[in-house]
RNA sequence: GCGAAAGUGGCGGAAUUGGUAUACGCGCUAGAUUUAGGAUCUAGUGCCCGAAAGGGCUUGGGGGUUCGAGUCCCCCCUUUCGCACCA
């Protein structure tokens, strides 16, 4: 196990310790940007950037550098092609992870997550990866967010301006675009009309003109066109945790991603972000062909999959919305107009009853719009009486709505439909026919418009209530597949629908598509309804109930309207920062800064006392522009120099997990596109490329109890594990590397058996970059062995490099071959196949007494970027000229010796290989078709010439006989 | 249920537009060198039959297109990931 430096052996320990310190002391990586010193004019730039990790108290292992490693060779080479790179690295320090090490280890975060950040920076460091550690930023800092605050007031004093349809650069329309909020002051001052929405804030003072509004009213207007908005909403509050979470920090089963604690739904009032005003955007900037505000057109080259998820997150769907009258029960007039939204218009006659979300206004008694009788309805069949028929009706709906609100956030598995009868009745438009209202909670308030026309001959999930309920089913679509007893949702021709003549709806006959369009025409024609289109996308929620984020820049007046404070507000430093935890999902909701006292909380502003707001945002924030300020970090005066940006944006390739494929990039995407609008930045979109790289997975043990065992204490006995030194047997299994599976390697650990170098090379070679591959401490040794073999065709016992003169002509093709193939591998982010054609290369040098000079350049070039200590030790040993091997210019292959004269060619009879000739090129058809028929292994394939039906010749590929 | 990705030796994996399947590495076998080696070097290594020459088979399974399919088309199986009453 000891390793005995002798002389002049591979010593990666020292090497690697030299060369880290030398980058390190010298800023060997430090970028220059516009306006700086050295900076030179018309260099092209490239933006390499990693996810940033948070600053976990247990250290990175093996596993979290594969993406670092692979964005760090990458940036090796465009800094050896020319290109000024940029790349940084920073910590996501704010949120949920640092602030639950913090209380698990009872120490302040503010403290903690320093600490955190310095071991995990030279974790990064000990990895050489050449990061420019002068721009290094942590979202916790003050100097940090003190921009996410400022960007948030732009959010909050910005509008989407839906009617204002621009062109970009490339002529393309673009539809909306946010404004500044005086802008929309100024439309009302000018008498721009209050929407209904607005009037029914104002209430009785939805006739007063703007300029005769009171503050408190003209901002409770302005609350609804505000990209940072509040409301209050039906929210997943965790008590556990004391803390909202957005829906997708909540599990399948209604509980907590983290923590695993019981999320209940509950009205709060949330600042929301408008990000759904973006969706056609957001959706469309996918593919669009973009460009930015200097002329320079790109395109999201992102993996197809991530775009696919980032689709199905918007969800758009096209179809119509559709008004249908409400009969008041009470004295059958026309009541209102319940509007749903239809994917499938067509099928308009089919729709037997509707059905409103639990939340509906319709059902709520405390509202105006409420309409449900005091009576059963005689009409009403008992089965539509819900759970318990003898209650009134009023009683029984009451009771329904609280079952449905009180319940699990998501309820999984519920597959059984429960609703109940409103008592109230709608008129089908189309062809006036009466249907019945229920309310049932597979109808949810958030998307559309909270109820639907139910069409159970033809959805699902109607089809199912229907059954449960006995409510009419009339099929109106015929197509292939269909069975009588089943629904059918697919498309076809139109039925049991009203005939030329009969209506201005007139289907019957027509093809699904064409009957939508002629439906939406006409309910479009007669006021009844219009195309619509709708996204899945919900806004999203931004308040958390915590200590350890970003403060709001925000103060609340005591008439209830908030306005902006001048960033930075400080985080109060608080002894006891712990959120507020129970299991008593009824208890009041105060978050941590209410303890900060009210003279933090209270604050003057022109005379006027107001209560500073109390939550903080949520982890996303930071995360959502920190590449911005990676580009100008240390500015004061702005969150990023326009002219610096305008340089650097768009991130050419960012690298990270496929775990934020929609959140972290859409809500990054949002914000970019509002600051872009907002003439803040010159890009549409952040991120020009995409890669997601695989994870590493390990083996995991566990003993019987299901107690994780740590890989280091696991001994095998006939490949059977056991831990180290008792008769435990132990399980295998295989998947994610983790603290929780003690089968984490910390990367200090195998740098320091295997070398940096060795352990940068085994991470990229295991396999292709975006898939996961499983850690093995065999695997390792070849790629240690590779760079011992390096290290000894280029130096020998007394540390002399043996590098000499002349080349020889096959060597010198197998040097070109592997310059184009490593350069096309590398740029391709291919490293394994570029590793592969390294090793080739060394392979041959092995019989060699010196490498020739000529070999020996290149070849440490083009093993720079991946092992750049001992690239850089052979380097100066050799004595090359230059400010070390990771500043010279990539070597090129010469086109000239690539070209290959002859050719080994495989000659089959019938598609199966009988022999191989080597041929030159040049040969045709005719002189190689004579060759082959001489051969003694085609002879006896082919019993004489006349049989061959046909002689294929692939010129430099192959020969295929068919007889 | 919907959507996506993947399935190649004992293992990790390679293979522009269809054109020598298994590059490269691990492991294994034999030999060399060495006091020793988890060092190094050389040779071999997909599977089956065969002493050999040679032959047959093989990219999850089954069909198809083609002179020729890991690659294209259809059906099925398995695994992983994402979404999930979205009207």
């Amino acid at each position: 196990m000891s390793t005995i430096p002798i002389k002049g052996t591979y010593d990666f320990s020292k090497i690697e310790e030299k060369w880290r310190t030398h980058w390190q002391k010298n800023k060997v990586y430090k970028t220059i940007g516009p306006g700086e010193d050295g900076f030179i004019e018309g260099k092209p730039k490239c933006y390499i950037l990693d996810m940033f990790p948070y600053p976990s108290g247990a250290g990175l292992h093996i596993g979290h550098p594969k993406g670092y490693i692979a964005s760090d060779i990458y940036s090796r080479y465009k800094r050896m092609q020319g290109f000024n790179v940029l790349h940084p690295m920073g910590f996501d320090s704010f949120g949920l992870p640092a602030e639950q090490y913090a209380i698990e280890h009872n120490v302040h975060p503010a403290i903690i997550t320093e600490e955190n950040i310095d071991s995990i920076r030279s974790q990064l460091q000990f990895l050489g990866l050449s990061f420019d550690w002068d721009r290094e930023i942590a979202t916790s800092r003050e100097d940090f967010y003190r921009w996410s605050q400022w960007i948030f007031t732009q959010l909050f004093d910005c509008y989407f301006d839906t009617d204002d349809i621009w062109q970009d650069g490339q002529g393309r329309a673009i539809h909306g675009r946010a404004k500044k909020i005086e802008d929309l002051e100024l439309k009302f001052a000018e008498g721009k009309s209050y929407t209904e929405a607005d009037r029914k804030i104002l209430g009785e003072f939805a006739d007063t003109s703007w300029g005769a509004l009171k503050t408190a009213d003209q901002k409770a207007v302005l609350n609804n066109y505000r990209l940072a908005y509040q409301q209050e909403v039906v929210v997943n509050w965790c008590p556990g945790l004391g803390t909202v979470l957005a829906n997708e920090e909540v599990t399948n089963d209604g509980r907590s991603e983290r923590g695993d604690f019981r999320v209940y739904r509950k009205p709060l009032k949330q600042w929301i972000m408008r990000i759904t005003d973006y969706a056609a955007r957001l959706l469309e900037d996918l593919d669009a062909p973009l460009e930015d505000r200097n002329g320079s057109p790109f395109a999201l080259d992102w993996p197809e999959p991530i775009k696919i998820m980032q689709r199905n997150w918007i969800g758009q769907s096209f179809g119509a919305e559709v008004r249908f009258d409400i009969i008041d029960p009470m004295d059958g007039e026309i009541a209102g107009q319940l509007p749903v939204f239809t994917t499938r218009p067509d099928t308009l006659f089919g729709a037997t009853f509707m059905v409103i979300a639990p939340q509906h206004p319709l059902i709520d008694s405390q509202k105006t719009s409420y309409l449900v009788p005091d009576e059963w309805p005689t009409n009403a069949l008992d089965g539509w009486r819900g759970q318990e028929p003898r209650l009134d009706i009023r009683e029984a709906i009451r009771k329904y709505i609280d079952t449905a609100a009180t319940e699990v956030a998501v309820d999984q598995d519920k597959k059984e439909k429960t609703g109940i009868f409103c008592g109230i009745y709608a008129r089908n438009p189309v062809n006036g026919e009466e249907i019945p209202i229920f309310v049932a909670d597979y109808v949810s308030m958030d998307y559309g418009s909270g109820a639907i026309m139910a069409v159970p001959a033809h959805d699902e999930r109607d089809h199912a209530f229907a059954l449960a309920y006995g409510l009419k089913i009339v099929s109106v679509v015929e197509g292939d597949g269909q069975r009588d007893d089943q629904c059918y949702s697919g498309s076809g021709i139109a039925i049991n629908s009203p005939v030329i003549g009969d209506s201005a709806f007139a289907i019957n006959g027509l093809k699904s598509k064409e009957a939508k369009n002629k439906i939406i025409a006409e309910l479009t024609e007669t006021g009844l309804g219009k195309e619509a289109v709708h996204y899945k996308l919900r806004d999203w929620i931004f308040s958390r109930q915590r200590y350890w984020g970003e403060p709001f820049p925000l103060a609340t007046h005591s008439e209830g309207y908030s306005i902006t404070l001048d960033p930075p507000v400080v985080l109060p430093a608080m002894d006891d920062f712990r959120p507020e935890t129970s299991d008593d999902p009824s208890r009041p909701v105060s978050p941590p800064l209410h303890r900060a006292g009210s003279e933090w909380a209270t604050i003057e502003v022109d005379g006027e006392t107001y209560q500073r707001e109390l939550n903080v945002m949520p982890q996303w924030a930071g995360s959502c522009w920190y590449f911005l300020r990676f580009i100008d970090p240390l500015n004061s005066d702005v969150f990023c120099d326009k002219a610096k940006e305008g340089y650097f944006m768009p991130v050419d390739l960012y690298i990270g997990g496929a775990e934020h494929a929609v959140l972290h990039l859409l809500y990054a995407r949002f914000w970019h596109k509002v600051l872009y609008d907002l003439d803040h930045i010159s890009t549409p979109e952040p991120f020009k490329k995409l890669f997601n790289q695989g994870m590493i997975t390990a083996d995991a043990f566990q003993d019987e109890r299901g107690v994780y065992i740590d890989i280091r204490e696991v001994e095998f006995r006939d490949e059977v594990p056991y831990e180290r030194g008792t008769d435990k047997k132990l399980t295998k299994s295989t998947g994610k590397m983790g603290k929780r599976y003690k089968n984490g390697l910390p990367p200090e650990e195998i740098g320091a058996e295997f070398g940096v170098d060795t352990l940068r090379l085994y991470e990229m070679y295991m396999g292709p970059l975006e898939a996961s591959a499983p850690w093995s401490m065999e695997g390792i040794r070849g790629m240690q062995r590779f760079l011992q073999r390096v290290w000894r065709n280029f130096v020998d016992q007394d540390r002399l490099v043996k590098i000499g003169e002349g080349i020889e002509p096959e060597l010198d093709k197998k040097l070109h071959q592997t310059i184009e193939k490593v350069t096309a591998h590398i740029e391709g982010l291919r490293f394994n196949t570029a590793i592969a054609a390294l090793i080739e290369l060394n392979n041959e040098l092995v019989s060699l007494d010196k490498v020739p000079e000529a070999i020996a350049r290149p070849f440490l070039q083009l093993l720079a970027p991946l092992a750049p200590h001992i690239a850089e030790e052979i380097w100066e040993l050799a004595d090359f000229a230059g400010e070390g091997v990771g500043m010279q210019e990539w070597p090129v292959s010469d086109p000239q010796k690539l070209v290959e004269d002859r050719v080994v060619l495989p000659i089959q009879v019938n598609g199966k290989v009988r022999d191989k000739i080597e041929v030159a090129l040049s040969m045709n058809e005719d002189e190689i078709k004579e060759l082959v028929l001489t051969l003694d292994s085609v002879k006896k394939h082919v019993a004489d010439v006349g049989q061959i039906k046909r002689f294929i010749l692939v010129p430099g590929k192959i020969v295929n006989i068919v007889v």
